[in-house]
DNA sequence: GTGGTCTAGACCACA
DNA sequence: GTGGTCTAGACCACA
């Protein structure tokens, strides 16, 4: 299920945030769902629990999980799209470095659209936030 | 022509390295066009010599850019697409990255493809890599 | 009658402090009124009962509520406002944080005192611990 | 300047996002002042340079302070007030306990205005986010 | 020098 | 058991 990669320049904590994120995406992590606890995690995959818990720190302020009493921390019920200009425009910035480097791999939009279709049908055909 | 916004995430030799990459792609530099010197451009833009170097000593390893010994720096004449598997694995993280962050802004496929749309209008409707 | 909201970063033994102390101030509660046992307040809302426990016997410890010994949990009938220099201390440091919060949300002195307001017409225009 | 109480049940990276943001209001700190560095100010407070790093990062997501590469931290420029209904609603329940409390220590609204005149008269009669 | 990430491990409040 | 805070200290990218 989770897994983290030592070698990669991507911090283990950004890479348990993007397994989670994209877990809920493609219905592997289902509303309402319990997460393993910041202990059992960190156990599971040798790191340590500060790391594990930076993460769903951060998950939690971006309201894609929330943390009960003493009873753990889920999946949050009810998903409400986040409208914030700025990371729509963090988002645009990655695009855009998506297409300057394509281009310097000699890779046209043609392929460009046919990575993004391939994620999109990774991810079930949805990708709405509406309809997740 | 240069700029940098130190308040920015992205590390200043990034910036540096994403301009001239965007500005020939966009037709601002033409093959063969002579770059600032590296303490020319650390002047203009009031940061480290060491930052520029970075910069260039990338796009050189990339063959985006040239060092004519005593000469200075130069865009290459003739680019040839780099068809680097670890770089393209690179794009598509980033890709996948957009993806899952565009969904979570409610930010569905439509959305994401007039955002490609509208990037490759901006630099010229061309983006493959074969045709600059 | 109570509620707890297991998502909220307050404990949820405070909630319930605070419920009985907000109760009292609206008359919800009058001196002398028998509050649940800790079992039934703890099956009632689905806690631990440690928790209401917590609750009761610091609400006792501040003389708000009494214990009868082998008949229940009371409001007191005379309640006697404490004069603690520490817990005096304790509101200024809220009342403090409230007017710094407020400042950073770019709320000024009148938006805060017509919060205020509002908070003294919903407890009945009295709040006055001599009055209660 | 600075100072940590260990004893206060306050975290300690708290007490030092209070101090910045309250020297902010009364003018001790201006728009484009440098803060201490990380480890200036751990050095300073004897405490570690996460603590000090976790207040720093707090302060830069709520906009209050930020990071110009390579060249430290500095409050902002132009503060803008955030309008954010969640912690504008923190703050009304911050002042209703505020106002419970003060009932029961025999504190009434007379007194508790006078407290919050008191603490507008400290901040310099502004307090407003508009003119700071 | 600057901040960011991470580990190992302690201690605490809460439930 | 659950997450939150903190220390001591290492290592890294960046400027």
């Amino acid at each position: 299920m989770f897994y983290v990669d030592v070698r990669s320049s991507k911090p283990i904590y950004e890479q348990i945030k993007d397994q989670i994120k994209e877990g809920i995406i493609k219905g592997i992590f289902l509303p309402g769902d319990k997460l393993p606890s910041v202990r059992e995690l960190s156990t599971m995959l040798t790191i340590n629990p500060n790391t594990v818990s930076k993460a769903y720190q951060e998950l939690e302020r971006e309201k894609t999980i929330e943390t009960l009493r003493g009873r753990g921390t889920y999946i949050v019920e009810y998903y409400q799209p986040q409208l914030d200009k700025e990371r729509v425009d963090g988002v645009k910035k990655l695009l855009r470095e998506v297409v300057v480097e394509a281009h310097y791999l000699g890779l046209g939009k043609e392929k460009v659209e046919e990575m993004l279709n391939q994620l999109y049908r990774e991810f079930g055909g949805s990708g709405n936030g509406n309809r997740s």
